[in-house]
DNA sequence: GCCCCTTAGGTTGCACACAATCGCCCAGGG
DNA sequence: CCCTGGGCGATTGTGTGCAACCTAAGGGGC
């Protein structure tokens, strides 16, 4: 995470974390002049920020037609999740043995505060779960500390998935997400490689299996629900 | 691989071509005139290609000194194939159930020609082994129907380092990748998964222990094993 | 003789201008 | 009433110019 130095680098790093929030909603249109005077540049380094960001596949440009935040069907996600399946656990077994005393008290504390912000209440907050959840998931990778593995799967994560995914969440599976949290901080400070690697298997076929529910619902409700124009409300 | 219609798609098209041929050396300079020319256009689409590839991990560019062909440590390296041997296994399982006898026929043919051209002997012509092994795997990929997979995965092979790999094998080396790819042709044909994937394990294994060896020697001749600017000769 | 500062050359980063392409709207005909 | 064709506005793709930056070489000082 070096300074950018340049308005290119300073555009990625914005439009990145505008996408990853889930501030323009998937499908958005991304206007090369618009998005040059929200940022104060030219459309040049503009450019070059979305072709970045489209080879990370968090944008489809179409020629003469465009930029938009990026749309994934059904089949996509589920791919998605079987590469999360192969790469997440293996990198969370890779960081057990790496992580130290501190790395396992930030965790904890990420794991805590999102047990409270998500248990239902009247402290139920599911928008500051989602940065919480990213940063929980983002540091296990840093202790990880496997570059190639984390740019496979930083590649393929596509967080507004994960942002619709929370709100999708009943209310026995979102217990159990978080109580994978904790668990894999248990077994981080256990020093079990295995049992991490197992809950955070775990964690993401839970998550599966919340959004292939929750397609499910989609399809039978919306009779058209690849439509990446716009969403019906 | 739809038809490019931009200048900027075929420049990238083009240098990824040319970078991943080996045609320009690791850590060559990639000037934004000098490949202006070369392409027939102006510097602005050459721009974007370069920012596009270096997403794509094949070019590393830093602000104000200019692009160059991507260069590896050998710990990064290790990071790759670590990463091969998450995914390719798990694409070569996936692809026998989906391949028809079509596909089993092409593969197998290639898998002949390899063991021609690559046997000791008066034939023996590594150069052109790269690309024959280059479409192995790619048909293998293409075959698996994954696009999750196989986009994490094309972000971590650098071909660069498999045609740097093959001129390091030695005979048995050389005979047990050769070996591999008939292997799995056989057990594809056989529609078993498991064994499959089994040989598509143990190929990378045996890639592996050919690019370790191979650092140990460069770097008990080198000094300087990483240098970036150029290779001594 | 060695080191530092200055200066010149070349390359990149950005902005702007023009040309090409696409989608939309409306008029006209069947 | 629906379909087809042409014009128009908007947006993207590309070329070019200028300013900023880095690198390297030469001269002066210690």
């Amino acid at each position: 995470m070096s300074e950018p130095v340049t308005s290119a680098e300073r555009a990625v790093g914005t439009l990145r974390e505008v996408i990853l929030s889930g501030e323009l909603p998937a499908g958005a249109r991304l206007g090369e002049a618009e998005l040059a005077e929200r940022l104060g540049v030219s459309r040049t380094p503009v450019r070059e920020a979305l072709s970045r960001l489209a080879a990370e596949g968090l944008v489809d440009i179409v020629a003469n037609r465009g930029a938009r935040v990026a749309t994934w069907t059904v089949e996509e996600l589920e791919g998605v999740f079987e590469l999360r399946l192969l790469l997440e656990p293996q990198l969370t077994s890779l960081a057990v043995p790496r992580a130290t005393p501190e790395d396992a008290d930030a965790l904890e504390v990420l794991a805590h505060q999102m047990f409270e912000v998500g248990c239902p209440g009247p402290h139920q907050d599911l928008d500051s779960l989602v940065p919480l959840n990213r940063t929980f998931h983002e540091r296990l990778v840093t202790i990880a500390d496997h570059a190639a593995l984390a740019g496979a799967l930083a590649s393929a994560i596509h967080p507004p998935i994960v942002a619709r995914n929370f709100h999708a969440y009943d209310g026995p599976a979102l217990r159990r997400s978080l109580g994978h949290h904790l668990e894999i901080v248990t077994a981080l400070r256990a020093g079990d490689a295995e049992w991490a690697r197992s809950v955070m298997a775990a964690h993401i076929c839970n998550a599966r299996a919340v959004m292939l529910q929750a397609a499910r619902d989609e399809s039978t409700a919306d009779p058209t629900p690849a439509d990446p124009t716009g969403r019906p409300s």
